[in-house]
DNA sequence: AGGGGCGGTTACCTCCTGGATACCGAGACC
DNA sequence: GGTCTCGGTATCCAGGAGGTAACCGCCCCT
C-alpha cells in the first residue's frame, strides 16, 4: 500500500457541512416524518398512524424543528373544516434520494449488524 | 394529484432496517471516525489530530461502538513498538458510499440551511 | 532508574432528548 | 348546551451522551 498521508488537523474544521450534518441529521424521528410526507401533505393526526409510538409533544418538537430548517411547511387551512398540513419543501424533498441511500444501505447489511453485536456479547 | 394511500400503521414496525438506521447512525463521532479510516489503518494518536475536540474518552467509547458494530476493527501489535490500529471492516468500507451521498447533500444545500434558521429568528 | 509517549481509564458533572401523563381551546356536530 | 375530534400545551422526570480533569500502566530510550 502506498503511503498515506498524515491526517490533517483541520480536516474537521470549523462549520464544514460535511464534519457537522451527515448520520447525525435532525432528531430521533426527523428521517421517518420526511419519508411520511413523501407523497405528499399529511396532516397532524395522519402522522400519528404511522409513528405510533411517538407522543404528539414529541411529534410537535420534530416537526417545528423540521419546520425551522425549512424541510418541511406548515399550512392552516381554517376552512371548511381546520386542519393543519405539514408537506416537505423543495429542500426537504432533496433529501429523500441521500436518505434512501442510507436506507438502502441498511437494508442490505442488517444482518451483519446484528450479527457483529452477537459476537460480542458485552454490552 | 393522485389520490393518496393513508400511512399504514405497521409502516415503521419493530426493527424495521429503514426506520432505524439511517441519519441517526452512530454517535456525534462515528462519522467522523470512518472517513478519517478511508485510506488505511490509524493509529490512536493519529486519529486524535483531525478530531482536535475530542477527549481520549469519547473517542475510545466511539471507537468501541464502533468495534461492537463491526465496523470498525482494533488491532494490537506488540512489535517492534507497541502500537493500536484501527481499521475500516469491509461492512464499515461499505458505509462510504452512503455517508459520501450524505456528505454531498450537505454540501450542496449547505447555505439553503443556514438561511432557513435565519429566516426564523426564534431560537 | 528516570522520563516520555502511547493508549487509554476513572470519577464527576451537565445538558438535552425523549417519554409519560394530563390538560386545553377552537370549531363542528347533535 | 354538551360533546367530539383535531391539534396541540404544560409539567415532570429519567437516561444517556458527551465534556472536564486527573490519573495510570506499559514499554522504550537514554
Amino acid at each position: 500500500m502506498a503511503q498515506r498521508q498524515p491526517l490533517p488537523p483541520d480536516m474537521f474544521d470549523e462549520l464544514c457541512p460535511s464534519s457537522l450534518l451527515p448520520f447525525r441529521f435532525g432528531d430521533k424521528w426527523a428521517a421517518l416524518i420526511i419519508r411520511c410526507l413523501e407523497d405528499g401533505p399529511r396532516r397532524f393526526s395522519e402522522l400519528r398512524v404511522p409513528l405510533q409510538r411517538v407522543t404528539p409533544k414529541v411529534l410537535t418538537q420534530s416537526l417545528r424543528r423540521l419546520e425551522r430548517n425549512g424541510l418541511v411547511s406548515r399550512t392552516v387551512h381554517a376552512a371548511p373544516k381546520p386542519a393543519v398540513e405539514y408537506a416537505l419543501t423543495p429542500l426537504g424533498r432533496s433529501m429523500l434520494e441521500p436518505l434512501k441511500t442510507a436506507c438502502m444501505w441498511a437494508a442490505e447489511h442488517w444482518d451483519e449488524l446484528l450479527d457483529a453485536r452477537e459476537q460480542d456479547p458485552a454490552l
